[in-house]
This record gives structure tokens, sequence and C-alpha cells, in this order.
RNA sequence: GGGCGAGUAGCUCAGUUGGGAGAGCAUCCGGCUUACAUCCGGAAGGUCGCAGGUUCGAGUCCUGUCUUGCCCA
């Protein structure tokens, strides 16, 4: 059997995973019942887009997840799919036609988005290449997009659904617009940042005489001014209310009115009312009955409301706005000021505050019921303190701006007769039928021009995806789904809204464990993202480390934090350890040849115990992390057991045996290996994979084998085990400190009481000297150092080696000294405990008991240690 | 302004109901020992941000405070 010394990832990884798909291992079928189901749903990437850490992060812990349910016999499924992303893709095909030196208007809606199904057609499918690429295990036979006819149907029957209840309607409402998106957004897709600004002090004449200055932020909406608003109580302006004043350079009048909610200690006290374009005002302009004129065209330039300045881009408004006033002697003066400021969350461009028709959804009665669910536990966030977050937005929720006027998307199924008449159906035909019996006759009906936020449909997800609102095996087998994994910037986008709309749709919730994970970051504690230009590509870690690699490093770092910092550490951490136990699988394979080894009837070398104890206690600890989805512990138990016991110790220990063809070693060697590889597949799939194709083990695949069972623990190896690795490297020890040549022999004489220790040095001599560089042992109670022994004094035990000619009396003085220093400060601090009649009194018993336990350990060590100090004369 | 994280070894972080401070990396020393130098052996390194409190006992619980990050307004 010929395997490279060196782990080669790129290979084998591609190779492994057609093996995955050939034999059809993700799929989960309907017909045949089998295991409890488990299901996931995939947070569907965007299409546009390309995989990320966050992505990396994300569908690694699903993925090992999912095997590691797959493998525990669950029927368990993983639903992938993606996600058309409205705005982010529609942005991406129309920069290519900028390109093109054209644009979507000279195209024309229909041909315009039949090029971006091209463009999907096209590169739609290179995320999903992506996920394969990172071994994630999702049933591909169940693939979908949410613009897939099927889960449309679904946007349009609960659009319909929602619109019948009174849940969707259609309004004028001050909406954030995104003029470079030139569409509304949600509140949710507003970035709201602090940038330097200035607070513009600006006089506004009265009827009555005098003038009254106001401060704004945002001096050219002053052009949509309709009224001055000061508050009731302020002794400065009180009396002006009732009068009016005069708008400058518009010379509109307006009306000067009281309300409460001006704050008097914010600029002047008075303020400008612009219900056109900003959320306050709107408010006020309600409350008080005002005009409202909107001064912006949809592109952000200001329109004829502006007066001379109409045509101007928003900033070049401000300028020309400022640069008047100052002319008339109307700008009192301007300070710096710093403010936060609306984004838009795709493009980054300023929102801006716009009053327009839209349609909304109301969300209280909805949100009523998903607070509820979170309540009563039939939903679980972990970590739980997501839960306050969740309902800290759901009691205050509002409600939810879905129309989108862009053309990639859910045509909003609505129609409008000749005279406005609104017709909402499933379908063209639908709307043409309630029409006809609404007029009596057939009519032209226009379609809503407008699409609808995805989000719209991503909140059926859990549900469309499995075929509703068609009755599907899939949504009984299914649903609702048993887990959910995302990270918390979409909680209030796409996990809230998903309950939602699960509990009123469905009428049940659309998953039972949320599991929030972390923000990776990079070194400075930044969020990645390509503008920063600090992202790194998990393809190209995939391609430098392995896949396994970086999968491995994803879950060891994923505490309970908010934040895990890019782990490049363990990255390189990873790497080492596939290649660590690649090379154990080879190690295993040179010495077992074609063989495959029965594990021995009875089991009775102590390093065979111990190894079978330890796999079991690790098969334990694995099962019981994963179960409460604590996968850095899962992975830190893994990378211990495999590395340390396995390795370093086992390897070692039956060496010698292997050597001499003892078919117990090799038996427990290939269960080990055996139980190893499937231990660690849902975390690294690909190398196990390939070591287990090497082994040639059944099934024909490892992502369907039966995750290992843990046996009984073996208590007496183990502290065996402990008792000859603490004698192991107190020898090595002694050797390093001495600096003892790696060639020379040793004579070791182990003194101690403990006679399961010296049985133990008396039955694994042979092994030890191997590992120590020992030719010959002597343990017992009764032995005498001979003249010029170096020495490790443990609790049990004192280890004496001969090394006259290597030793230094003072040295050898000062190290003791130093031990004995130590052990003193232990022996006191236990002994003060003991002394403590509270702590008797208080303690538990068992408590008591192991400090008693330790006051002899303690003592005993600083007794050995006085006794040899004294024995070297000093 | 409100909320939520984080502050433990030089670095990155574990530390599961309060009961002997840990790992990896980096450093230093010694080794190409026949699976692996992506390796092996050994060592050094910490008043657990600070101040109080509860407790027989606090890295762990409570209060305050400082530093830092994020979310919401």
């Amino acid at each position: 059997m010929e395997l490279s010394k060196r782990y080669q990832p790129a290979e084998v990884e591609a190779r492994n995973y057609r093996l995955w798909e050939e034999g059809d291992y993700f799929r989960t079928s309907t017909g045949v019942v089998r295991g409890t189901p488990f299901s996931i749903v995939i947070p569907p990437p965007n299409v546009t887009g390309r995989l990320h850490m966050g992505h990396a992060l994300n569908n690694t812990l699903q993925d090992i997840v999912i095997r590691y349910r797959r493998m525990r016999g669950d029927a368990a499924c993983w639903f992938p799919g993606t996600d058309h992303a409205g705005i982010a893709t529609q942005n991406v095909v129309e920069k290519m036609l900028a390109k093109e030196g054209t644009d979507r208007h000279a195209l024309g809606r229909e041909a315009f988005v039949e090029r971006v199904w091209e463009w999907k057609a096209k590169y739609g499918s290179e995320i999903i290449e992506q996920l394969k690429a990172l071994g994630c295990s999702c049933d591909w036979s169940r693939l979908r997009f949410t613009l897939d006819e099927g889960l449309s149907a679904a946007v349009r029957e609960v659009f319909v659904q929602l619109y019948n209840e009174g849940l969707v309607y259609r309004g004028e409402y001050l909406t954030n617009w995104c003029p470079r998106c030139s569409t509304a957004l949600s509140d949710l897709e507003v970035d709201h940042r602090d940038v330097d600004g200035a607070l513009y002090y600006i006089r506004y004449a009265l009827e009555t005489g005098g003038f009254v200055t106001i401060a704004t932020t945002r001096p050219e909406t002053m052009l949509g001014d309709t009224a001055v608003a000061v508050h009731p109580n302020d002794e400065r302006f009180a009396r002006l209310i009732g009068t009016a004043a005069v708008l400058p350079l518009l010379g509109r009048r307006l009306p000067v009115v009281g309300t409460e909610a001006v704050d008097p200690a914010f600029g002047t006290g008075a303020l400008k009312v612009t219900p056109a374009h900003d959320p306050v005002d709107f408010d006020i302009g309600k409350a008080q009955g005002l005009d409202s004129v909107n001064i912006l065209n949809p592109d952000g330039t200001l329109n004829a409301n502006a007066g001379p300045f109409a045509g101007l881009a928003r900033d070049a408004a401000r300028k020309a706005v400022v640069e008047r006033l100052k002319a008339e002697g109307l700008l009192e003066k301007v300070e710096p000021y710093r403010h936060a400021v609306g984004h838009c969350d795709r493009c980054d461009a300023l929102v801006e505050p716009l009053l327009s028709t839209q349609w909304f959804v109301r969300m209280e009665p909805l949100a009523r019921k998903a607070l509820q669910a979170v309540r009563d536990g039939r939903i679980e966030f972990v970590p739980d303190r997501w839960t306050k977050l969740y309902n800290d937005w759901l009691e205050n929720i509002r409600d939810w701006c879905i129309s989108r006027q862009l053309w990639w998307g859910h045509r909003i199924p609505v129609w409008y007769g000749p005279d406005e008449r609104v017709f909402v159906a499933r379908s063209a035909e639908e709307a043409a039928a309630a029409a006809r019996a609404h007029y009596g006759k057939d009519v032209a009906l226009r379609q809503d021009e407008d699409v609808l936020d995805t989000w719209f449909s991503s909140w059926l997800w859990p549900f469309s995806i499995m075929g509703w609102p068609e009755d599907t095996d899939d949504l009984k087998r299914f649903f609702p789904t048993t887990f959910l994994l995302t990270g918390f910037d979409i909680l209030f986008f796409w996990v809230s809204r998903m309950i939602m709309a699960s509990l009123h749709v469905m009428g049940d919730v659309p998953f039972r464990t949320v599991y929030i994970t972390p923000l990776v970051v990079d070194e400075k504690n930044q969020k990645m993202s390509k503008s920063k230009g600090n992202s790194v590509d998990p393809i190209d870690l995939i391609a430098e480390y392995g896949a396994d690699a970086l999968r491995l490093a994803m879950a060891h770092t994923t505490g309970k934090g908010r934040t895990v910092r890019m782990p490049w550490s363990d990255l390189a951490e990873g790497r080492n350890f596939v290649n660590k136990l690649w090379n154990m699988a080879r190690f295993a394979l040179m010495n077992l040849g074609d063989e495959r080894p029965q594990m021995p009837a009875v089991v009775t070398e102590l390093e065979d115990r111990y190894i079978l104890s330890r796999l079991s206690a690790t098969i334990n600890v694995v099962a019981a992390r994963l179960d409460e989805y604590s996968f850095h512990l899962a992975a830190d138990a893994l990378y211990d057991f495999t590395w340390h016991d396995v390795c370093d110790w086992y390897v070692e220990m039956i060496k010698p045996r292997l050597a001499s063809g003892d078919p117990a070693a090799r038996g427990v060697l290939c269960h080990v290996l055996r139980e190893t590889v499937k231990l660690l597949h849902p975390f690294i799939p690909f190398v196990t994979e390939e070591i287990w194709q090497v082994l040639g083990e059944r099934p024909a695949s490892v992502c369907v084998a039966h995750f290992p069972e843990a046996g009984a623990r073996d208590e007496g190896a183990e502290a065996a085990m402990r008792s000859v690795r603490e004698i192991a490297t107190a020898v090595r020890n002694l050797r390093a400190e001495l600096s003892v040549p790696a060639a020379a022999r040793l004579d070791v004489l182990v003194q101690t009481s403990d006679p399961v220790l010296v049985a133990a040095l008396r039955d694994k001599t042979a092994v030890l000297s191997t590992l120590c560089g020992v030719q010959s042992w002597d343990a017992g109670a009764h032995l005498r150092p001979a003249p010029g022994s170096a020495r490790q004094i443990l609790t049990n035990a004192e280890v004496y080696v001969p090394l006259a000619e290597w030793i230094d009396v003072a040295a050898e003085t000062k190290r003791l000294r130093a031990d004995l220093a130590a052990a003193e400060a232990e022996l006191d601090k236990v002994q003060a405990k003991l002394a403590n009649e509270q702590f008797l009194a208080r303690a538990p018993e068992d408590v008591v008991a192991k400090e008693r336990g330790k006051e002899d350990e303690f003592r005993q060590k600083r007794d050995r240690l006085r006794a040899n100090l004294a024995s070297l004369g000093a």
C-alpha cells in the first residue's frame, strides 16, 4: 500500500466528494421511514455570492451536526438552496450592463429579467460548488431557489392570505428610500452610522416681525418645510404658536405649531417641520394636519417643488441652498456636528426618508405569536442570551415595508382595475376572474409594477422549500425542522420573520433550536467585508490548508462569544492535525498490511485497556458536546484523544508488540483506528473517508457508518497509565535537565509503596525503556539510591537515576529546594483550610475528604523531598 | 441614551451546576528515535482588568468602575 508521507488534501477532497455524490449518501428518502427525522434548512446564500468566512463557519457547523445525526441513524436531511437576493443581484447585473454601455431601462423589464436569469444560470451555481468544496453534505436532490415556481406560488399564497386577513395593506407613509438603488427599503435594511456633519442655524422671518432661528443637519430639506414647531412650554417661543413664519428662498408660509415632540434643548429649540422627509416631522405633520411637500425625485435629485434648485443632486442642492442663505444673510452659523445617518445596507448610499405609497405587513399580531413560541419553550435559542434581543425587537416591532421598486424578484400579486380598484390574487387569471365578477365584464388590469422584499420569500423558506402550499411528503416528515444555525446579523431579518410566518401560516414553529453563531472578525476585531478589504476567501484557505483543516479551525474557534477572531493559527493546527491522523493511519496500515484483525476476546495489556477506556470516554464527551452544540469542546476532546492518547502514548507503547506481530495489539489498533476515524468524520470528512476507503471498511462510505458506541470505562487502567506516564515523564525530565546525551542508556530505580505502580512498571519495563532510553529498571518499596543519583520526587514515588558524571550536587539541591518550597506552599494552603472550623462545618463532606487526601499527598511529597535533601547533605 | 459581548500565560483563546489555573501558537533547551520535522522529548511563563460585596471557599455569583467591540435609538 502506497500512501503519501504527507496528506494531500486537494486530490483526496475532489475524489471523495465525487464518491459521496455517486453513492447518493446525502439523499434522504421519504418513502422508507427509518430513524428519527432530523432536518435543517440552509440559510440560503445569495446566488450572486461567493463563499465568505461567515458561510464557511455556518456551513461547517451545520455539516458537522447533520453528518453526526446521519451516523447516529437519524433520518437526517439538510435542505439546500439559494436566495435570489433582489437588490444585490439586480445591482450586479446592472453593473454588468453599465460596462456594456447600456442600462435596464434601455433593455426594458422583460429583457432585463431575462438577462438576470441568464446570469444566474451561468454563475448561480458557483456558491453551491463552493459548499461542496467545504464538504457540505446537503441533500442536493432537494436544492431550491427562492424564485422557483413552487416557492413563488408560496409567496403569492401568503401574500393573498395576509391581505385577506388585513395583515397586508397599502398606504402612503414615510419610507426609507435609496436613491442609488432607486427603491424603498425596510427599516432593517438601513444602516445607521455616526458621521461628521454640521448643524446649520437658519433664520426664518416671522410674519409678526423679527425672526426665529432653527437648527438643522439637512438644510436642503427646508425646501420641503411646511411648518415651524416649538415646545408649548418653551417660554422663549410659546407666544409664537398660531403665528406664521416665512420659508426663506421660497417664501412659503409656515404656520408655527406647538408640539411636545420638540426637544427644547436641541439646537435653538425651534424645529423646521418637513413631513415628507423626516420621520419625526412626518408624525408632527399628521398630528397637526400639515401639508407635505416632497422635494425629491426617485433618483435623489430635487424636483419641481424645490423651485430654483430643481434638478440638482442632493449634495449639490445642500451647497447651493447654504450659499443662497449665506448670501441673503440668513445663515446665522454652522457648527460641526456628529450624528447618525442612514446608509443603504446594499450600496452604502445615503438613505432618504421619503413619502411614498408602499405595501406593508402589519407585524404586531404576528409578533405576538412569535414571542409566545419562545416564551413557552417551543423554540430555544443557543446561546440563550439571544432570546432577550429577539424579545426586545418583537416587542417594539414596526410594520414591514415589503414593496421594492425593482424588477428582479416576486412581482407583487396585485392588479388594478381601470378605477384603481385593487385585486389581490394568486395569478393573473384569478385577478381577471375577480375583476369580471366585480365589473360584470372583462376589463384590462394592470399589475403592480413592484416586487416584494427578498425576505418576503425567505421568511417562508422552512416550508416553501418542502413544497408548500402543496401537501408534500417532505412537509409531513421534516416540518417543523429540528435545527437552524445562522449568524446574529440576520436574527431580525430572517430568524424572527420565519418564526412569525411559520406560526401564522403553518400553525407551528419552523424549527425547535436556533443556534446563533459568532461573527468572524479580523485581527483588529473588525467585521470582515469586501469593502474594507479585510475579507478572506475560504476557497483560498481550502487550497492552502485543505477543507478539513478549515473545518476543524472553524469548529475549534466556535465558543459562546459574539465574535471569533480569524483563526489563522488554528488553520495550521488543523492542517497539522489532519496530517497527524493521516500518518497514524499510514503507520497502522503499514503494520496491518492486508489484514483487518479482530479485537482480542479478552483485553489484558495495560495500554490496550487504557486506550479502549479513553476511546469510550471520548465518544461520550464528543456526543454530549455535539448534543449541546458545543463544537469547540467536542473538537478539543477529539484533538486530545487522537494526538495525545492514541499517537503519543498508545501507538508508541505498542510498537514493540507490533514488531513481534502480537495479535492483540494488531486487533486493538485496527479497532481504535476505525472508531477514531468514525468519531472524527463529522468534523473532517475528507481525510476520514480516504482512510476508510484504504481500510476497505463496510459500509462503502464512512458517512453512513454507525457513530461509535461507548463501552465501559476502565478506571483502573486509566489510573495505572497515569502513574506510568508520570514516571516516564520524570525520567525524560531528568535527562533534559541534566543534558544527558540522547544515546545514553540509563538505569532507573523507582522507590514506591504503590503496588499497582510497581506491577505496572514491571509489566511495562520493555516499553518504558524504549520511551525513555532506559536499560534497567528496579521498582520497589525499600530501594536505596546509589550515591550520585539524580532524583525526581513525585507524590507516590521517588525516581532515582545514577548519573554521577552529569550531576552537579548544588544544582540538584537547588532544584529539590524549589520543589520543596512549592510542596510546602501547597501543604500550607490545604492545612490552613483544614484548620478552619467553618470550612469543616460547612463544606460538603466529599470536599473535606478531598482536602484531607491532598494534605496527605503534599505531606508525603514534602517528606520525600526533605529526606532527599538530607541525603544530599543539604 | 438603551441593550449585549469581551477583558485569564508574550499572542489567540478554553475553563460545563462556586471547591487543586489549562490548551494551541510563539519563546527557550534537546532530538531527523523506522508513521509524521505539518514531527518527538523537555522547560519557562499568570496578583484571572480594577474596587468592593456574598460565601468556610470566587476566574466562576452580586454591585460599582475602567478599557474595548457590536446591536438598537
